[in-house]
DNA sequence: ACATCTGTAACTAAACTTGTTACAGTTATG
DNA sequence: CATAACTGTAACAAGTTTAGTTACAGATGT
């Protein structure tokens, strides 16, 4: 269970949240649903609350609703919202900067890095929550 | 350290492959440059292998050399021999087939996973190892 | 025969994700 | 105002992954 499914679980989340309206929806539900404990919910939920797409109400009858219409929430923001962000790791130690190709490469896969990663935003920006939920309640993909 | 660098490792590794043409390098060069351990770059070679990326000789005078062109080989093959794959995990536990949301999100994200995995291998098929190698040595990015 | 390589198994250490318990702080309600 | 019902968060355990190491079998040139 190394694998980062964050952005799986946040879109799960998110698009429940969006099925549910203005109505707020306590941590345990999510948990059922995701069949995760309420407290894993509720950490990604802080990440999604950084970054202004939920609304969270602490207390009695408290719980969570998105703060922004499900058309006007792209993937690519969620993505942002939770992924530690690299498709692809950079060298953990530094490559031997007395060869010619170790000076030089750092750079370029940086580079890369940065390009693939775009890539990915542009790729995820073009689908909504809105679209997700739909797709969602239609039943089919 | 947990981070997956193999991809960054076997461009870097490529590159100095690529840059010696015929001539065969043995591991502990290629350590050498990558800062780490030969068994490490031997594993590693293990895969491009398989991949028909690389050709290795065993015995004394041995070593690896390209198996084709830096013209004709691609970064969407190295990525897709080293790669555990998948820009973003899908949820561990199975999500509450009992919800509505549960029970379609998987095949909701199985195929955006899909969508997003042939993005990047579209872009990455953009660059060659011959791209990479004559930035480096240029030494400018 | 021997030195020099690769290939590979086995083990350790570090880092990361998830799951879990525990508890402080907040809010609605009788 | 007391209590029940939430969220927020810290702390810790367990499982997984990656990288680094050592060790050694097998291949090959001299």
């Amino acid at each position: 269970m190394a694998a980062n499914s964050q952005f799986s679980m946040a879109v799960h989340v998110l698009a429940m949240l969006a099925k549910s309206g203005e109505e707020r929806i306590k941590s345990e539900s999510v948990a059922g649903s995701v069949n995760t404990n309420a407290v894993v919910i509720r950490r990604l939920l802080g990440q999604l609350n950084q970054a202004n797409l939920v609304i969270s109400q602490t207390g009695s009858s408290g719980g969570t609703r998105l703060a922004r219409c499900p058309k006007e929430i792209t993937l690519a923001e969620i993505y942002k919202a939770v992924s530690c962000g690299e498709v692809f790791a950079l060298h953990g130690k530094s490559p031997n900067q007395d060869c010619p190709v170790g000076k030089n490469i750092e750079a370029v896969l940086c580079n890369l890095q940065k390009e693939i990663d775009k890539t990915v935003g542009e790729k995820l920006s073009q689908y909504t929550l809105q679209s997700v939920l739909e797709v969602i309640e239609q039943g089919r993909v």
